[in-house]
DNA sequence: CGCCAGGATTGAA
DNA sequence: TTCAATCATGGC
């Protein structure tokens, strides 16, 4: 796939997507039943997969290789800080994934750190799903599992792979997912709005959770997760000295960073965790 | 507002 | 070695 402005590595390992490993100068991950590497090239992005594929449409689908990305960033704003975050990781782009693997991986992401966030999600698969055909010396890979094969489990089953209370609210989004009940596909013909609504009915899925599914599955790109990283982020590169609650902060990413401000927050929390690691010396004197 | 829900990691004792 | 604080989101 050629394509010049991309950051394989940054994208992949940016918090949206949980299942990809940096393997040497690859990386591997699943993709619906297909295990797949990828390695960034000079002048793209190389992909395999451990069973033949005929058409990789879905794959581009989801690196989103054919966005163009230098017109969604010339849309943000170009104030000093947008404008550190964008230079400070310029490749970096919004993948597309699957509504369903979106949400329970979100609904497991709750209080919980990325290295937990994978590990729970490996178990998940490891149980649930599939396995899949993988290379010589590559280990195991499975499928992620579907609403029918989680609404099967047991939520005892499911709190053995370390999600804790999270369990009932994975249980009961695939229990509604695989009746019926709830349509994920039928958010793609709603409004931003109409569709965050819907999200909000589901038991464990707040606004940060509902708005990673929007923007990370469903491409909306109004979707701004306001997360404790990105708050973070723009208290101290927007409201320096200043108390500012969280309702200030969503009404100014709201109106602030334009038609694809959930590409700007992606920027921003990218630029708050490999650049401004606040140290524990500066946590302790914020308290 | 304030508490609670697991579990990995970090840093202190 | 143990132990406590930290992390970080939604429900009540």
């Amino acid at each position: 796939m050629p394509v010049l402005d991309y950051d394989l590595a940054a994208t992949l390992d940016s918090g949206q997507a949980f299942r990809w490993r940096k393997i040497c100068d690859h990386w591997e991950g699943v993709l619906g039943a297909h295990y797949i590497r990828l390695k960034q090239t000079p002048d793209g992005i190389l992909a395999a997969s451990a069973n033949p594929v005929e058409n990789w449409d879905w794959l581009r689908h989801f690196l989103q290789v054919e966005t163009r990305l230098a017109d969604i960033v010339a849309t943000f704003p170009t104030d000093v800080p947008m404008t550190a975050a964008v230079n400070s990781c310029p490749g970096l782009r919004l993948l597309r994934q699957d509504p369903w693997e979106c949400l329970a991986s979100f609904i497991l992401s709750s209080t919980k750190q990325i290295v937990q966030i994978r590990q729970i999600i490996g178990l998940l698969c490891e149980r649930f799903g599939k396995a899949i055909p993988v290379p010589a010396g590559a280990r195991a890979a499975f499928c992620f599992p579907s609403p029918a094969q989680i609404a099967a489990a047991s939520e005892a089953d499911l709190r053995a792979c370390k999600m804790g209370f999270r369990a009932p609210g994975l249980l009961a989004a695939a229990r509604a997912i695989d009746s019926g009940t709830f349509d994920l596909e039928s958010l793609r013909q709603l409004p931003y709005a109409a569709a965050r609504v819907r999200l909000l009915t589901l038991h464990g899925v707040g606004g940060k959770i509902a708005d990673c599914v929007l923007l990370f599955a469903y491409g909306f790109d109004s979707a701004f997760p306001l997360d404790v990283w990105v708050k973070r982020a723009l208290r101290e590169l927007y409201f320096p000295k200043r108390r500012v609650t969280d309702r200030r902060l969503e009404k100014f990413s709201s109106k602030h960073f334009g038609p694809h401000a959930g590409y700007a927050q992606q920027y921003l929390f990218h630029y708050m965790r490999t650049k401004l690691k606040p140290s524990t010396k500066a946590k302790k004197q914020q308290g």
